[in-house]
DNA sequence: TCGATAGTAAACTAAATGGTTAAATATCCG
DNA sequence: CGGATATTTAACCATTTAGTTTACTATCGA
């Protein structure tokens, strides 16, 4: 049984990753859960605005969130990002052979 | 010599990827280059929407053009994806253990 | 119970996106 | 030359996006 939803999620999964601070907060739950309000903090826009980007990440299935009591924690879901990696590893071959200095790169700068 | 573009790319790079059309001609591409008109032939839009669809491909640097003529001749150019590929890669751990020693041993491989 | 806290919803705005059709530009070829 | 071909540009439109502020709901805790 092949998943459905894994061909047109990838629109909603790169159009969620193309915003950088939904990248941000996708980056800062890596390193654990956390509620709105933490998420927002070092944000220089408003709560609300995060609040938007955190439905347009839940959407896209990148993240769970748990209400508990007033605060909903947020969890990073990061299957649908194998989902976008695995579209990305049919093209691997393109800048493999050739871009080895690049490679290279990528591994050591860690972003 | 670090590439200055690739983290400021990654908006444009995933938001190039967010649409199906512009994903396809990418596929199409990775067999050959080919001329706007030829990419435009399977697509059900108009050829100034394919245009405009490339025109987003060659901002994010997906796609080179050469003027040859009346045709322009498209040609993927991969390294874009990579820096993709990279962002992607350090959430690799999150979504399969077994995966991660697996894309570490295709980093290493091939030098 | 009452005030503070957490978060969403609603209403609005400006800009970007994705599409159209029609016109313009430039090249090819008989 | 003159018509056909390749492609972009322009003008336009509807929808989406990303942000705001204000209001609302719900929960916590003294």
């Amino acid at each position: 049984m092949v998943d459905q939803r894994t061909a047109a999620d990838l629109d909603a999964i790169f159009q969620a990753l193309s915003h950088p601070t939904r990248r941000a907060l996708i980056e800062d739950l890596a390193t654990g859960p956390a509620s709105v309000t933490e998420l927002a903090e070092p944000h220089d826009i408003s709560l609300a605005a995060v609040s938007k980007h955190l439905q347009v990440l839940e959407d896209a299935g990148l993240i769970e969130v748990e209400q508990d009591g007033r605060v909903r924690q947020c969890q990073l879901e990061a299957a649908p990002l194998s989902v976008a990696f695995g579209w990305l590893t049919q093209y691997r071959v393109f800048w493999d052979d050739r871009l080895d200095a690049l490679a290279d790169h990528l591994e050591n700068e860690g972003q």
